[in-house]
DNA sequence: CGTGTATCGTCAC
DNA sequence: CGATACACG
């Protein structure tokens, strides 16, 4: 449901932003919005109980697309059911078992296409679903987590610590929450979003507007919209968004708007409505969330002094901290709290992890992977932890003894910090590691990499921790469940730790934090509108780079900060350094570093710690809960006040923990397959890189230029000596291939449409020439790929656009451009007409949007975006950017 | 005019 | 779940 008519409201705000506009955040997503739409792919065999993981598809390409604009994803999913909804549930149900029945009848007569639109009702995304996806997540670490209620509240909260930097979902309950950036309708045909920000609202004014914000508290906004109606609410009758908010702002709080209207008598109000409107305003508020800094449920925002065990049930009880990681996990279903069925268990099986786990030198046997001498050695004594477990961290001197084998989950004696004997608790664990690694640390220059950790070592998070000394969770190299500890015992160093982030992390541990602390939400006294619009504290450094981009989005650093590093053909090489990059050696090692694949990669590695457990033997899916699963609350308080209650021996899901979260730092990733020529000093073709997004708004003054990580496999050069994924590989040359068959088909469409559709007005000679001469090259082209440039035919020359097709499809009507409208070539077919704006339609047109949004993008040298993000500034609609930005769907391209 | 309700599309071959 | 269209008061 989310608020109705809250986005529509909000348009003022919204503002269409390109994925290369939030390079370099890192992006919590609603899980539940892409698993639904993957399941349209396979519905109907989900619906027969066929087995299929599809879905997982769709997903993972929009990871790989988030991930291309090195934006980095933190992916969240829905948990168990809130106690504050009830009712929907059932009556889905009912609807869902009707559309099944129906589509099965269907089937039966062989009315197929009928029979898919039943399915596509009847899908339910299971927690089991959702577990095919945390596979895949696991397997190319990336961060996510399962919400122990609503991935609503979840996400809010991780944009609240600082883990991530705005939210990406289609719900707009999200800005109820309090998230302070929400991108909605994630386009990836265009490589959009809707942007919008919390501190916009002030903007949101009459006339613009149905609603009026400026002036208000997040308390008046959040009683708007519950008011107007929630998921946990419904409305008084006869009372909409409007309405709320014409009532709020004469009346200023919720009670007194309801007495209004109960005094009033116009309208019904229902018994009880106030106090379930403070329940619902408590489920926005403290809804219990999965902290991964402290391992534990926590309340969204810490709660009032006033709070019962009634509200406390109602937004979600607690959890014993061992059950609440594990959900988190993924490991055990949200709803039955029981281990984890995994429904596919053929899909992502651990096959490789497995396969490498107990043959670790010979798992590239079926051409699956490429190994250097070097590469061979190493998985002698680690290579399962070069594929997804060693610790960097702890270099191989010091940690030789206690370094996990490859064998080590089979091993676990093996294992430990050192000793592995007596019942040492994991927190005990914990700490030697610790001190091991703050050992070697202090040894180790910080910025000095040893071989290995030149790939995998701390320089990410070196560089992390200074450009963003606001989240703890990066301090110190220390990943995982026992950096937050770390952190408590020593109080937090200070300097390194934003003062209000220690004092609410460990006011948060207490359980409780005091209003008067509570700087975020409660503290929200009527403000003026100027301090509404910019006053907003935020728990991230004001120089951190997200932060930096944030403000500043238009600026040259940070819009080629997504581009390769090409100070040669810029115009000005200063443009092209971002300002938060790291030291030149380690440049030198890396290329640009902080948008590497690699640097990436890493950096997601060491923040996330998530536990790999499809690769152990050790399986705590074996039937038997664990006893620590027990819910018991005695079990439960004491196992929240402390950690140490867990013993290492009696749990082999803890131990396998350890292991796991020792080793999990130097996961490199397997993802090392994209481009490394240039972190391994391996020459990269010079112009190589422009066979990146044909059509990628770069946003750079230089050529359209490619992605650093475009995929090319060299041959006869240099192995890079990093595990290379052959099939991925094979994958990209045929892409190549394509490619090259689609600009030929290109040239050749091209033609015809300048024939056929093009103004009969001179082309710029300049640019005609540009154009040819790259058809040209890519004629000659050899093994490796090389896009060219796009030719130089701009739609300005034209006056059929790709927005045809989406007018052949479902016809929105209102685009701003009535002329892109006017022909969509009947002579084509839908289809063929898909197909043509994809392979031929990369070319561009500069266009005014507004005076101050002129929005170029394209080929040639002058071409500039210019984009402003003033809220106040009009801004380009959905369908401006639709057509400024031409389209490539080739999600492919993304892998 | 604003609210309430019903319907549709979501993917991707 | 949002967007949309439309009926109702």
């Amino acid at each position: 449901m989310g608020i109705t008519g809250l986005l529509p409201a909000l348009k003022p705000i919204q503002n269409t932003k390109t994925l290369a506009e939030l390079s370099g955040k890192t992006i919590a997503v609603d899980a539940y919005v892409w698993l639904h739409k993957g399941v349209y792919s396979c519905a109907t065999d989900l619906a027969l109980g066929k087995s299929t993981t599809r879905y997982v598809n769709y997903a993972m390409d929009r990871v790989h697309m988030l991930r291309h604009f090195k934006i980095e994803p933190y992916i969240v999913f829905d948990g168990g059911p809130l106690p504050a909804k009830k009712g929907t549930e059932s009556e889905r149900k009912k609807k869902r078992e009707e559309n099944l029945a129906k589509g099965k009848a269907l089937v039966a007569q062989g009315r197929h296409t009928q029979a898919r639109d039943c399915f596509n009702k009847c899908i339910d995304v299971t927690p089991q679903m959702a577990y095919q996806l945390i596979k895949k997540l696991r397997a190319e670490g990336v961060q996510y987590l399962v919400a122990p209620y609503e991935a609503d509240a979840q996400l809010a909260y991780l944009e609240r610590i600082g883990l991530v930097d705005g939210i990406l979902t289609e719900d707009s309950d999200l800005l109820v929450f309090g998230c302070k950036s929400v991108f909605f309708k994630f386009d990836s045909t265009n490589y959009t979003v809707v942007s919008i920000e919390r501190k916009d609202f002030a903007s949101v004014v009459p006339p613009r507007s149905d609603i009026h914000l400026a002036g208000w508290t997040d308390v008046q906004f959040r009683s708007m919209a519950i008011l107007s109606g929630c998921d946990y609410l419904p409305s008084i009758p006869g009372i909409g968004l409007k309405t709320a908010c014409n009532l709020l702002r004469k009346y200023k709080t919720a009670e007194a708007v309801v007495k209004h209207l109960i005094f009033e008598g116009k309208k019904k109000v229902p018994p009880g409505y106030l106090e379930q409107y403070h329940f619902a305003e408590k489920c926005f508020q403290h809804q219990k969330v999965y902290c991964p800094l402290q391992e534990k449920l926590v309340p969204l925002y810490p709660v009032p002094a006033d709070w019962t065990q009634e509200y406390e049930d109602y937004c979600g009880g607690d959890l014993d901290p061992a059950l609440a990681k594990k959900l988190a996990m993924g490991d055990v279903d949200p709803h039955t709290l029981l281990p984890m069925n995994d429904i596919n268990p053929g899909f992502l099986p651990g096959s490789k992890k497995h396969a490498a786990a107990t043959k670790p030198v010979s798992h590239k046997g079926k051409g699956k992977q490429v190994q250097t001498t070097k590469e061979v050695k190493s998985a002698s004594t680690g290579g399962i932890l070069n594929f997804f477990g060693a610790n960097p961290i702890i270099p191989p001197s010091s940690s030789k003894p206690s370094k996990p084998s490859p064998l080590t989950v089979k091993q676990p004696r093996v294992v430990s910090a050192g000793q592995a004997s007596g019942k040492r608790t994991l927190a005990e664990v914990m700490d030697s590691d610790i001190s091991r690694k703050k050992q070697k640390q202090r040894q180790n220059s910080p910025m000095k990499a040893t071989a290995q950790s030149r790939f995998f070592g701390q320089q990410g998070v070196r560089q992390r921790s200074v450009s963003l000394p606001m989240q703890p969770h990066d301090l110190d190299g220390a990943a995982g469940p026992s950096r937050i500890r770390e952190q408590e015992k020593e109080n937090i160093v200070p300097g390194d730790v934003d003062e209000y982030d220690a004092s609410d992390l460990s006011m948060c541990a207490q359980g409780r934090l005091d209003s008067e602390v509570d700087l975020d939400f409660d503290h929200e006294l009527p403000v003026a509108e100027v301090e509404q619009e910019d006053g907003y504290m935020s728990p991230l450094a004001p120089f951190s780079p997200s932060r930096d981009a944030h403000h500043d989005l238009s600026s040259p650093v940070h819009r080629t900060r997504s581009t390769p590093r090409r100070s040669e053909s810029s115009p000005n090489g200063q443009f092209f350094r971002p300002r938060y990059q790291r030291d030149p050696e380690e440049e030198d090692d890396f290329g640009e570093v902080f948008s590497s694949p690699t640097s990436a990669n890493r950096r997601n590695r060491l923040r996330s710690c998530s536990p790999r457990c499809l690769s152990s033997p050790v399986h705590h899916r074996d039937g038997t809960p664990p006893p620590i699963l027990s819910m018991d609350v005695q079990q439960r308080q004491s196992a929240s006040l402390t950690m140490e209650r867990v013993l290492v021996a009696d749990t082999p899901v803890a131990k396998r923990l350890f292991v796991e979260t020792t080793t999990c730092e130097a996961s490199t990733s397997r993802r090392v397959s994209l481009d490394l020529r240039g972190s391994l000093g391996i020459p990269r073709p010079e112009q190589d890189d422009a066979e990146g997004y044909l059509e990628e708004p770069s946003g750079s003054t230089t050529p359209p230029t490619s992605t650093p990580e475009t995929p090319i496999h060299v041959p006869g050069s240099q192995e890079p000596s990093v595990v290379i994924d052959v099939d991925e590989l094979d994958m990209f040359d045929i892409e190549e291939q394509m490619l090259r068959d689609a600009h030929a088909r290109r040239d050749a469409v091209m033609k015809g449409w300048r024939e056929k559709w093009a103004h009969k007005g001179p082309i710029p000679k300049s640019k005609a020439t540009t154009g040819s001469k790259n058809i040209q090259s890519s004629s000659k082209l050899k093994g490796k790929a090389k896009m060219t440039n796009p030719p130089a035919l701009k739609r300005s020359h034209t006056n059929v656009t790709p927005a045809g097709r989406f007018a052949l499809g479902k016809s929105k009507g209102n685009s701003a451009n009535s002329s892109d409208q006017k022909k969509p070539s009947s002579t084509r077919s839908a289809k063929s007409e898909k197909r043509v704006s994809m392979a031929a339609l990369n070319f561009f047109q500069p266009k005014k949007v507004e005076q101050r949004h002129t929005i170029f993008v394209g080929d040639s040298d002058d071409d500039e975006i210019v984009v402003g993000s003033s809220p106040v500034a009009p801004t380009r609609t959905h369908h401006q950017i639709r057509d400024e930005v031409p389209t490539v769907n080739n999600l492919a391209r993304f892998r």
